[in-house]
RNA sequence: GGGAGUUUAGCUCAGUUGGUAGAGCGCUACCCUUACAAGGUAGAUGCCGGGGGUUCGAGCCCCUCAACUCCCACCA
């Protein structure tokens, strides 16, 4: 039975290839965890992405990095879970969603009832909530999506009440007066995270007060006048002479009227404004600290839309900003605001609503991370988790070592609603992980769930739990909490040390005992080719969806990985992606060279004592690319890994290899034939198997040409490795040596302008007699490779051939005698150029040597190759200036 | 203000413990050589940010200056 070969396209469409092959991959359950040859497990759960997002080259950096691992131990037979989810991100969503609905009805979401609101976003999440999932799948990501679950799943909500009430019922999570950032246009408390910090023009007002008891005023410099009306100290520092005679006496808030402290506080800049600081507790953050610190009282003089309440007095209702100009042209007129300086100073911004974010007091939750956080540093210290670069720990600890308890609880509608119940009839409160109906203490009916809901953080510290079902006993063992607890690997971006991988690891310690996983890799940031962060303002974000569209998802892999080591940032440059893609169609043609032959031989090498020289010498490379890549990957570095193979498979691989195949496959000797056959077959189903990892779709496609009737897919096949019975040094010198005289050869050519076609005689003169009949051997070869028409190989005692081109490398000289003109000049001029240059060489090199230190201190080794490399530039210095002498003369 | 990082070829980046600087892209010249023009062959290109120091020897270690980036803090 004959096989029609249909003809392949000289290019690889990436196109068909994706979802053929994804296809194949999610219906043969291929991406389900199965218990593989080694008996060990290995899960990485994806940081979930927020419903509202798009993949943008962050993620896909992720996914690529995470998925290469995950292939990579799948190959290697572990029991591989890739486990994905997603995130409701609160404030986010929900603005999106508010956002909408403001655009379509006019209505803010106060016009509905929470019910009500929430199916809105519910339906939007619904419908809008899985372009990511989608994107995932297009990046190759080999997810078990039976896994896939939402932070607002049954079973993290669960994890969330539980943690919470725990911890609520252990003291640690706590309800207290806080100075937090309020966003009046969201109505919500929003984290310092969530506050951007930008440069405004604003001034110093110089405000005089009075003195109670005294003639003295005291000027008090503020860029904030209308927040007097929560004045309750003026503070100076203890060591300012100016002022410490007033410590202790009472200063008189203009317009209100109100006597307050005059403190000492070493917060007090002597140097700024004037030395003298009004404190407001209520509406700043130091002032916040003080007031602790002098137990003042504090007064709130906004509204939860950010104007000012009754203690505005006449400025009740009105905005900040507009209070400002009123009450400053008000001091102004009653001759109290005797200054204003300009200043500019950085003001918070909501990262989402884009408004001032207004410091206020209100009451909010925290949980009280003391004893959480430091066993979280103990575990980083005992390297129960270890860091991929190790730096990156200073991050973690920083914030651990000084950490602040977390605030919580959120005036939003959308995530956990706090677990905590308030009786409207005896005041009683509690945490209970059920919905409550009735009071507790008294069974009163008219209860109440406090209507904030939980920090998104504070169901994602839970997720590597959550995701394999706890706190449920029957969800854990259906989805092996015990098999994949703890993780592999975490894979993250450094901006979300603090955020997430500090909260995940106290979580899991408090909850579980243990870390919640083994590794953290901190990859790269990507950002545009200038250096810049990817942001919509700029609008130089890369879209993946772009990059694959044109170059292919394995070319976009491929890019990624070859970028992802231990540096901080990746600086993208879609021309880049570009050469990659030629590489993955490097690949699609060194088939192409295979694919007429595949009949002739079978892809087993039996006789390892059968193997000539190129055989033996590809083998032996392949090894080599096949231990740095599993060290490679088991490390985190995925550029030494890309770089690695990709030079093997270019520089090696198609470079020589097929090049010195051609011969063979053209030859007659149909065993020889099919000898070379099962080598070039054999390491190219290594090549797929090894880049598998990067690039899934182009070598699962191959492997489905070059793999045998019983053989399945290769997303299951083992991934290679090292075997020291193919390591074969003396090939791998003596190839080295060829390809160096066939440069050489070629070099020659082009200097003279040698056509590609015609054929050359070449004499090649070297000093070893086992080099000598090496390079006698390999007669066919440089034909076939330099185009060599005769060649005569002897030792460096003989005659050179007079009217000749010379080339030489460290170990042999090569020459190219010429029928009729040779243009003398250009050749002296390139020889004496090579001269001059090794020249300078040797020089460097005889410095060294006379120099008495270094021959005295510098290790042996060094010394030695120092010697060397005085022999071999003397020869190379001989064999150029006897040549000169010739062509000169 | 505190901390961290970066500075290497035109561009984007590697460079393990100090021992004569690398890759990809781009560029130049010549080639449609029967796997591949998304290709082949050959080639050019570096005061390794400036200055100082340690060392026989520094891209790498120390000090210092400069530029840029990021994180934290910051509304007197």
């Amino acid at each position: 039975m004959t096989i029609e070969q249909t003809e392949l396209p000289t290019t690889y469409s990436p196109k068909d290839c994706e979802s053929k092959w994804y296809a194949a991959w999610e219906s043969g359950k291929y991406f389900k965890p199965r218990k593989g040859k080694t008996n060990k497990a290995y899960c990485i759960i994806v940081p979930p992405p927020n419903v509202t997002g798009r993949l943008h080259a962050g993620h896909a950096l992720d996914v690529t990095t995470q998925d290469a691992l995950i292939r990579f131990k799948r190959m290697k037979g572990y029991e591989t879970l890739f486990l994905p989810g997603l995130d409701h991100a609160g404030i986010s969503t929900q603005s999106v969603v508010e956002k909408m609905v403001w655009e379509q009805e006019k209505k803010t979401r106060r016009d509905f009832t929470r019910e009500e609101f929430l199916k809105k976003i519910w339906a939007w999440k619904e419908e809008y909530g899985n372009t990511i999932l989608d994107q995932q799948k297009a990046m190759g990501a080999s997810c078990d999506w039976d896994y896939l679950t939402f932070t607002l799943d049954p079973i993290p909500n669960q994890a969330v009440k539980k943690f919470f009430v725990d911890l609520y019922n252990q003291k640690l999570i706590y309800q207290s007066d806080y100075i937090v950032n309020w966003d009046p246009a969201l109505q919500s408390a929003v984290s310092d995270a969530e506050v951007e910090h930008k440069e405004v023009q604003g001034a110093f007002y110089h405000l005089k007060y009075r003195i109670k008891g005294s003639e003295e005023t005291l000027e008090v410099a503020t860029t904030r006048p209308e927040t007097l009306f929560g004045d309750t100290a003026v503070a100076v520092n203890p060591n300012d002479e100016r002022f410490k005679h007033l410590i202790g006496k009472h200063a008189i808030i203009p317009l209100c009227n109100r006597e307050v402290p005059i403190i000492a506080d070493e917060h007090v800049d002597l140097e700024k404004g004037t030395g003298c600081l009004k404190v407001t507790p209520g509406h700043d953050f130091n002032d916040f600290e003080i007031g602790k610190r002098h137990q003042l009282p504090i007064i709130n003089i906004l509204n939860k839309d950010g104007t000012l309440n009754e203690h505005g007095m006449e400025f009740q209702g009105q905005s900040a900003k507009e209070a400002r100009k009123k009450v400053s042209k008000k001091l102004e007129e009653l001759e109290i605001l005797i200054d204003t300086k300009p200043h500019k100073h950085p003001v918070g911004h909501g990262e989402r609503s884009g408004v001032v974010i207004e410091p206020m007091i209100s009451k909010q939750w925290f949980v009280d991370v003391k004893e959480m956080s430091k066993s979280a540093v103990e575990a980083v210290e005992k390297d129960d988790t270890k860091f991929y670069p190790k730096e990156w720990e200073n991050t973690y600890f920083s914030w651990l070592r000084d950490p602040k308890d977390w605030c919580i609880s959120r005036q939003l509608w959308w995530g956990h609603q706090i677990p905590v119940f308030y009786c409207d009839s005896c005041h009683h409160q509690w945490a209970s992980e059920s919905l409550e109906t009735e009071c507790s203490k008294c069974k009163s009916k008219t209860i109440h769930q406090d209507p904030d809901v939980l920090d998104t953080w504070f169901s994602s510290g839970l997720w590597p739990m959550s995701t394999l079902g706890w706190p449920n006993a029957e969800a854990m063992k259906e989805k092996k909490f015990e098999t994949f607890f703890p993780n592999s690997v975490l894979i993250t971006g450094f901006d979300i040390i603090f955020f997430w991988v500090a909260r995940m690891m106290m979580m899991s310690l408090k909850t579980q005992k243990q870390v919640p996983f083994k590794d953290v890799y901190i990859h790269a940031i990507v950002r545009d080719k200038l250096g810049r962060k990817m942001s919509k303002s700029l609008g130089n974000g890369i879209d993946p969806f772009d990059m694959i569209e044109q170059y292919g998802t394995d070319a976009f892999r491929f890019s990624l990985a070859s970028g992802a080591g231990y540096n901080r940032g990746i600086n993208l440059d879609p021309e880049r992606i570009g050469g990659y893609r030629n590489f993955i169609n490097k690949i699609w043609n060194a088939y192409r060279f295979i694919q007429p032959h595949l009949d002739s031989g079978s892809a087993k090498i039996s006789d390892l004592s059968k193997l000539d020289h190129h055989e033996r010498w590809i083998l032996s490379e392949l090894n080599t690319t096949t231990k740095l890549m599993n060290d490679c990957f088991e490390i985190y570095r995925f550029d030494d890994a890309s770089a690695a193979v990709y030079s093997f498979v270019y520089d090696k691989y198609c470079s020589w290899f097929i090049e010195l195949s051609k011969n063979i496959l053209k030859g007659e000797n149909s065993d020889i034939r099919a000898q070379r056959v099962s080598v070039l077959k054999f390491v190219f189903k290594k090549i797929l198997a090894l880049l598998h990892p990067i690039i899934p779709f182009i070598t699962e496609e191959l492997w489905s040409h070059l793999k045998d009737a019983n053989e399945e897919l290769l997303i299951v096949q083992d991934y290679p490795e090292y075997d020291a019975i193919l390591e074969f040094h003396k090939d791998q010198e003596e190839m080295n040596k060829f390809i160096e005289v066939v440069t050489s050869i070629r070099n020659v050519r082009a200097s003279v302008n040698i056509k590609p076609k015609d054929e050359v005689n070449v004499e090649l003169f070297c000093d070893s007699h086992e080099l000598i009949s090496y390079f006698r051997n390999n007669l066919i070869n440089f034909q076939e490779l330099a185009r060599v028409k005769n060649l005569k190989v002897g030792s460096k005692d003989l005659n050179r051939p007079s009217k000749s081109v010379m080339n030489l490398t460290s170990h042999t000289e090569v020459f190219v005698p010429l029928e009729g003109v040779i243009d003398l000049s250009e050749q002296i001029a390139r020889l004496e150029k090579e001269l001059a240059k090794t020249t300078i060489d040797f020089n460097k090199n005889e410095a060294k040597i006379n120099n008495e230190n270094f021959m005295k201190n510098a290790p042996e080794n060094i010394r030695e190759e120092t010697r060397r490399t005085k022999i071999e530039l003397t020869e190379k210095m001989n064999s150029l200036n006897e040549n000169l002498t010739q062509f000169k003369s």
